[in-house]
RNA sequence: GUGACCAUAGCUCAAUAGGUUAGAGCGCUGGACUGUGACUCCAGAGGUUGAGGGUUCGAUUCCCUUUGGUCACCCCA
């Protein structure tokens, strides 16, 4: 019986196999997360992956396509509670967040996570079901600084530490709540006289969540959302005093970027600056990073009053764009023992953990076999040194260090037993 | 939920019009060198042609079903 992976989850390999990047890759950019979020004062946050359906429900929105046909839904042996399988980070943050009462401790909470998500959706070019997010959450202030700061963070982490290009910033400020149901009316009213000129998705839209239809990629829906209203129209005098705070604080910067007045956000919590960052290259999914402020979410999870911004970033996404890493060390043990017989096996196993208790890797191939057949291996591997080991080596003890990956370089010196992890180490050493 | 395309060795791909024993490169194992890799040469292992059914004297090839994969729509990181 050969059973494989669930459809639209994935292993990652040591390896790269196919277009699936291989581990080191992944590790190149948690690293690089972990820096940068560091610099700027982020802590890392781990909270469960499995959460109260409830939760995910009050938080992301009843209405939204993930709370109502993505998420892995079940309930749990005693059959009371309803719990799912986290589609996103934010929610379960804020619920940490606010069942630690971590505000108590301070005013300003700055917090980032990473992990698998999970959506029931069908799988596609830089989507699946089991997918990594890394995000961040800085809960506690209401300055439009606050998004600057997160803003430049991000593009200084996208652009310069992991290079992805190219990459776009787009803006938008989406107001506060009175502002959007005013203009969801306006929208809604415009779109009305037009109904017959729309797609059918965005008929539909228009009945369902009509800010979704200024996202239509069909073109001939292009002339009536080009006229439509926009949002920007009917911010109240705050909300644009923040937007305009935003981006003069980024012009300031020389923070790249877009004001795209259509652009909005498919999850309900969202108000004020929201943003995303686009790559090409990926498909039809070309937004490797977005968020926004949700200064009424941690209230409404019984929180106090706090306001609050973040964001998430699609890690798959980004791996499969990060550029190959040029300096990229040999994974292979530096040493490589070859045995010969049976009495060598033990003087080799002693040799090779000294070797490793002084910090150098070292392996052998306990199955043996013809020297021929180890050095084979000892050079698949990469190793730099192979050292053979059998009767004469034993009987003088003194071994023969030969070193590989060069051509010629046939120095194969020999050094005594109580020598060699030293004389291996001074070698290492002097080049690379 | 809707639609399109693909499926042959571990990987990438061949196989004339439906024809005999399904091939190649890479990888793997071994040998040439009985204690020395990488280069070269030689050999070997590895296949229910995704699965099931049908048409046919004969199916990798044509038809149906099914499973899996890929991509797009919806939606999203």
């Amino acid at each position: 019986m050969k059973i494989s992976a669930v459809k639209g989850m994935n292993d990652i390999l040591p390896e790269q196999i196919g277009t699936q990047r291989p581990i080191s890759a992944w590790q190149r950019l948690e690293n690089a997360c972990r820096v940068r979020f560091d610099l700027y004062g982020y802590r890392e946050v781990r909270t469960p992956v499995v959460e109260e359906t409830r939760l995910f429900a009050r938080s992301i929105g009843e209405s939204t396509d993930i709370v109502g046909k993505e998420m892995y839904t079940f309930s749990d042996r005693k059959g009371k509670k309803l719990l799912s399988l986290r589609p996103e980070g934010t929610a379960g943050v804020v619920r940490a967040f606010v069942q630690h009462s971590v505000h108590t401790r301070d005013p300003i909470t700055k917090w980032w996570y990473g992990g698998p998500m999970y959506r029931y959706e069908r799988v596609q070019a830089g989507r699946y079901r089991q997918f990594h997010q890394i995000g961040a959450e800085a809960i506690g202030v209401a300055e439009p600084a606050m998004d600057a700061e997160l803003l430049v963070m991000l593009d200084r982490l996208l652009r310069d530490d992991l290079r992805i290009s190219p990459l776009k910033l787009l803006v938008n400020s989406l107001g506060d709540r009175a502002d959007r149901t005013a203009y969801v009316d306006l929208l809604k009213s415009y779109l009305k006289k037009h109904l017959d000129s729309l797609c059918e998705d965005c008929r539909r839209r228009y009945e369902q969540n009509p800010l979704r239809a200024l996202d239509c990629k069909v073109p001939d829906c292009q002339p009536v959302l080009d006229e439509a209203p926009q949002i920007g129209e009917s911010l109240s005098e705050p909300a644009r005093r923040h937007f305009e705070k935003v981006l003069a604080l980024l012009g300031e910067m020389d923070i790249e970027l877009e004001v795209r007045p259509r652009l909005v956000r498919g999850l309900d919590y969202y108000n004020r600056t929201c943003f995303e960052f686009v790559a090409g290259g990926l498909g039809a999914h070309d937004t490797v990073c977005a968020g926004g402020r949700y200064d009424d979410l941690v209230g409404s999870l019984g929180g106090p009053r706090l306001p609050a911004i973040g964001f998430a970033m699609g890690v798959e996404r980004l791996v499969m764009l990060l550029p190959e890493d040029p300096n990229l060390e040999p994974e292979g043990p530096r040493v490589f023992f070859v045995y010969v017989g049976e009495e060598s096996l033990e003087t080799c196993f002693r040799l090779m953990e000294e070797m490793r208790e002084s910090g150098v890797s070292a392996e052998m191939d306990f199955r043996g076999g013809s020297v021929k057949s180890q050095m084979r291996r000892a050079d698949k591997k990469g190793a730099r040194f192979a050292i053979v080991i059998g009767e004469t080596e034993i009987a003088t003890r003194r071994v023969s260090l030969k070193e590989l990956w060069r051509e010629k370089a046939r120095d194969e010196e020999t050094i005594s037993f109580d020598l060699l992890v030293d004389s291996v180490k001074k070698r290492l050493l002097m080049n690379g």
